[in-house]
RNA sequence: GCCGCAGUGGCUCAGUGGUAGAGCACACCCUUGGUAAGGGUGAGGUCGAGAGUUCGAUUCUCUCCUGCGGCACCA
């Protein structure tokens, strides 16, 4: 006999081998309806499968958190069971769970049609229809590896040789059909609902690398209930509604051409906004010590190679060469003209730590497919910054560099932040020593700084590890933007130093950093956290003036001029139009502020205020209005 | 870069092997109307680029460019 332990502490004891199942029926014949698995000691399993010892279970019902995931993955698998019945030619690889939903990969050689995905779509239905069960075997791997083989199936050879020698080969079989799986899977394929949807083609890389054969990839997303299906996707169509491309053009803000892919044409309000984000960002680092500076957009290759750009990073850069055969390279980077800045003149350990911020344009040649809005360009603008410090104080210039960064996301209403280390990449300049020590240099500092951050191995840049700052738009998806390196390797490159107090020459340590990151792709996160709706004081437009009649022009008139003499960007509607249309056009631009003035707002020398998003009118006096909206409009620096 | 899909007036889209249409926007006229589209008239397109098939291509084929969805790459 075994004792088994509930979620409420209470202790049973049972048979050796009992199942999931018969301990869910001998509690009562609904729960064994409902149950689709087990957590044994906090891992899940199939229902059906014997426990030998004590353990502390719990069971998994249809509707609890714990089973969407299964949900999921028999949905992958009977879409591939789906795929391989309509589609005899057609090999089938891996299909993982992932957030919303799952995919499957497969390997054909016609390509699947849009159309195709009705068909897979309602012969998955009538699959979960035959309600076939899942039943788990054990193979050898020799009986796995043959049967694949004789199949034609070679991923799945491959990923049975894959699969550690310590470890069972599982199969799973739902009726006729089965798949090489680690599980757990819901008791039958009738578990799986109908609350599924097949949502996209792409093609994807056998295991995730370009230079594996490229797959066919079948996206989907399963829910539990009909309701949870549907709410996800109108949360996708809502996404779709704050697209910042679309959003961009309907707000005239900016527009790309073919002419220069990946290059952002600004109109004047999204140049406004644009210059907005560097007025606040020169505020908050001139507070912080730092001095800007402008460096050259075109450097000559020599300078590139010795700082191992033209080897490292050669591949995204642009170049040109001149008629007098020079080579030169638009800079992928402003951190080598930095270098030069500090180079120029003697440097002193009392000087230390210098700051040089540049809103440095950098041109990167990315590869075309990689492409999308302002999120990723070949030209964008950092807020980019240098600190050239001692060794002893990387902590401190890292610490108030993070406080420094995380108040800035805090001012555009981002609190939600995590925060990537990134250590050394294989492709990379300087000793391992030097890794080591940067490394340690910067993990120490944001340990000290109380920063909870995630490893990303490997993604260091090519000179030295970095912090990578994630954060949560208004409907939660996540943007890198931020980042903060150590760099050992650089000033040495370059010869950089300042001498120390002993007299000595000493090679300074460089961080490199960037707040906003790109402030093109920070407008685009902008636009789609506000839905275009932007705050006033970061609205390209903040007031328009609407007189109702055309008697009331003059007086719409001495308003638009009262607002732009408080600094407030205002522009009056003088258009023969009625008021219901000027209200309509200005709130589909997502203006903050109408003033609608009238005969009675002329007479008494008010104006009626209608705020984006609501109906509601609130009159005024016209020097009051002004100075409520100038007040609203300070930046979050200047309140 | 790779796989798939797409490219028609400023925008959204319809359509055809015999060189094109709608709505919105735009211009002009009428209308002066209190908070999400008043009415009329008009102008506007070498149907992404190049080549091929054809008597004839915007329509079929190929190549390229750009975009979209992924993958890979990344701020």
């Amino acid at each position: 006999m075994i004792n088994i332990t509930f979620p409420d502490g209470a202790i049973r004891e049972y048979e050796q081998g009992i199942t999931g199942f018969d301990i869910a029926a001998s509690i009562s014949k609904s729960l064994s309806k409902k149950a689709v698995a087990v957590t044994l000691n906090g891992e899940m399993q199939d229902l059906a499968e014997p426990i030998n010892a004590d353990a502390n279970i719990a069971l998994v019902l249809r509707d609890d958190t714990a089973a969407l995931e299964l949900i999921r993955h028999d949905a992958a698998h009977v879409m591939a069971e789906a795929v391989q019945e309509l589609f005899p030619n057609t090999q089938v690889t891996i299909g993982p769970v992932i957030e919303n939903g799952f995919y499957y990969d497969f390997a054909r050689d016609e390509p699947f049609h849009a159309d195709d995905l009705q068909k897979i779509e309602a012969r998955m239905r009538q699959i979960i229809g035959r309600d076939a069960k899942f039943e788990k075997e054990v193979w050898t791997r020799d009986q796995a590896k043959q049967y694949f083989a004789a199949k034609g199936e070679d991923y799945k050879v491959e990923l049975v040789d894959a699969i550690p020698e310590d470890e069972d080969v599982k199969i799973y079989k739902q009726g006729e059909w089965l798949d090489l799986c680690r599980g757990p899977h819901l008791p039958s394929t009738g578990k799986i609902g109908n609350n599924f949807k097949l949502m996209k083609l792409a093609g994807a890389y056998w295991r995730g690398n370009s230079d594996n054969a490229m797959l066919q990839r079948i996206y989907g997303t399963a829910w539990a209930s009909e309701k949870q299906l549907k709410q996800y996707l109108f949360m996708l169509e809502e996404a779709e509604k704050r697209d910042h491309r679309k959003l961009g053009a309907e707000m005239n803000l900016f527009h790309f051409q073919s002419e220069a892919p990946g290059s952002v044409f600004w109109h004047p309000k999204g140049w406004s906004l644009f210059s907005s984000l560097i007025g606040y960002m020169r505020r908050k680092q001139t507070a912080g010590g730092y001095l800007e500076v402008n460096t050259p957009d075109m450097l000559d290759k020599g300078l590139w190679e010795q700082s191992g750009h033209w080897e490292k990073y050669g591949e995204n850069m642009f170049t040109t060469t001149t008629p007098d055969e020079r080579v030169f390279a638009l800079k992928p980077m402003n951190c080598p003209g930095h270098v030069q800045i500090f180079k120029n003149g003697l440097r002193s350990y009392k000087e230390l730590p210098i700051r040089l911020g540049e809103f440095g344009k950098v041109h990167r040649y990315e590869p075309s497919g990689a492409l999308h809005g302002l999120m990723r360009v070949r030209s964008f603008t950092q807020d980019d910054a240098h600190v050239f410090c001692t060794n002893e104080q990387v902590t401190e210039e890292v610490i108030k560099t993070n406080e420094l960064i995380l108040s800035i996301y805090k001012d555009f209403g981002f609190t939600d932040i995590r925060v990537k280390f990134s250590d050394r990449p294989e492709k990379r300049i300087g000793s391992d020593e030097v890794w080591d020590k940067s490394e340690a240099a910067l993990k120490n500092a944001i340990t000290k700084a109380g920063v909870d951050w995630e490893l990303n191995e490997g993604e260091g840049a090519f000179y030295g590890p970095k912090l990578e700052y994630v954060l949560r738009d208004a409907i939660g998806r996540d943007w890198q933007c931020g980042t903060l390196q150590v760099d050992l390797n650089l000033p040495e490159r370059f010869g950089a130093f300042y001498i120390d107090k002993d007299g000595e020459k000493k090679t300074p340590v460089m961080l490199h950093r960037a707040m906003f990151g790109s402030l093109e792709r920070f407008v685009g996160i902008l636009i789609e956290h506000h839905a275009g709706a932007f705050p006033l004081w970061l609205a390209p437009q903040q007031v328009v003036v609407c007189p109702i009649v055309s008697d009331m022009d003059d007086y719409a008139i001495e308003v638009r001029d009262a607002l732009l003499a408080a600094g407030i960007s205002a522009e009056v509607d003088l258009r023969n139009e009625k008021i219901n249309y000027k209200v309509r056009e200005h709130s589909l631009q997502k203006i903050p502020a109408i003033f609608v003035v009238g005969g009675r707002e002329k007479e008494n020398g008010t104006v009626a205020i209608r705020r984006f998003g609501s109906k509601a009118q609130t009159i005024l006096p016209l020097a009051e209005a002004v100075t409520s909206i100038v007040l609203e409009a300070r930046a979050p620096d200047e309140v």
